[in-house]
DNA sequence: TTTATTTGAGTATTTTTTACTCAATATATT
DNA sequence: AATATATTGAGTAAAAAATACTCAAATAAA
């Protein structure tokens, strides 16, 4: 095939990853794909791929989760924009990375074109990955953990209807530390910004637990009357 | 002159744009080149330009602030990537955004090829900008205030020998309240990562404020052993 | 002489955080 | 039947931090 494509100066190749983390049994996952072509060929990386003309990266991230995962109308925010001159070793690649968060890991996911395989997981199940992704792993985890004290992006990765000790596990997972249970509860439930729905859990008797929602039309007018999210 | 650069899919052209801040008399300024070619010639914008091939988006920050405002060894740090399609008129350019903090606007800039001017300017003097730069000048406010509380980066906006009142008064600025000056005198100087420099201004008599300095060197430390810097 | 600017110390109050305790519930386990 | 378990919910005491102040001294500049 000919190269159609011509320009003055050179350009690099751009790419959009997308770093997909889930909260599952009490513990943070990760979803790869397999590579079935090369370079990297039956190594796990992160989906993504080449940003297309007419879409923003957003869009492309968008795009490849719903492609190589299934998923659509998840939490997305910008991550980081990777661009060592080596980072892929055809030629010249900058990868505009993006981290989302999905509620529940039972999604269905499934492989798109050019991938073998989908699979979650755990942080310290990941050794090598293709590129700079292990790199890129890092930049994101730490991101996560710094942000999710300040602004509510922990609900992202609970169910829509969720309990108290789920949210307190998910806390003690992400920032790595026990957090008292009555202090937690006393903080959260004091913004004001969790649904009661009144109902517990089924088929656990009393040791069910309460069920909750986060009011995000809340929240946003919260903020934006000065309110200050923070655990 | 021919179209040298083949490609099999299309490709974005790739640039970095530096949005560089100043501190002087008690405000923040923002550094803005004059636009000498189309399109928005005449236009400010912020100093930037092309990837080139061997560079990380990183070295040609460094580079366009060398070339286009005389600085080097500055505090940078990676923004955002704005891949709106149609952010440029002539064809896709996405930008790679760095915001820089530069110690007293006195320094010496100087105009690079194909700009006309370069000039320290007041937030509230900026109206029109080249392409997206107002929005990338939003984003780049909002980084500021947000992360001024939580590291250590307000120093880097100061000479390397400041006073109490000049910092003080940098916060209060950018942060925009008021902050008691005893209060934030304690809290500062609790972190003990002040040194001082038993100096105090000349040609002030006793109206001469004392002489700080910033020590890195123990923040990294400090840092490292957990402890987290707030205002 | 008065005003202004800065240093430095100090205090009192309020708010927030931290580290706990206790009681009730009712299923599941032994 | 007794015990362990997981949860809710309330509450407290102490420590730490934030907030809003006051007072005194020094001295050039107005």
């Amino acid at each position: 095939m000919e190269k159609e494509y011509k320009y003055r100066y050179p350009r690099p190749a751009v790419t959009v990853d997308c770093v997909l983390f889930g909260f599952d049994k009490g513990e943070i996952k990760v979803l790869l794909t397999k590579r079935g072509i090369e370079p990297f060929m039956g190594k796990w990386a992160f989906p993504g791929g080449f940003i297309q003309e007419m879409e923003t990266a957003e869009d492309c991230a968008r795009r490849k989760l719903q492609e190589e995962a299934g998923l659509k109308d998840i939490f997305l925010e910008q991550l980081y924009t990777f661009s060592e001159v080596q980072r892929d070793p055809r030629y010249r690649v900058i990868s505009i990375a993006y981290y989302a968060l999905v509620k529940s890991t039972d999604y269905v996911v499934q492989a798109g074109t050019d991938i073998d395989e989908v699979q979650w997981f755990r942080l310290d199940e990941i050794n090598e990955l293709a590129f700079d992704h292990k790199k890129i792993l890092e930049v994101a985890v730490d991101r996560l953990k710094g942000k999710i004290r300040y602004e509510p992006i922990g609900f992202e990765l609970l169910s829509e209807e969720f309990t108290m000790p789920e949210l307190h596990k998910l806390y003690e997972t992400i920032l790595q530390r026990s957090i008292d249970r009555g202090n937690f509860r006393k903080k959260i439930l004091g913004m004001g910004l969790l649904v009661d729905h009144s109902a517990k859990q089924l088929d656990r008797g009393s040791t069910a637990a309460k069920i909750y929602s986060f009011n995000k039309e809340k929240y946003k007018m919260l903020k934006e009357s000065g309110f200050y999210f923070e655990v």
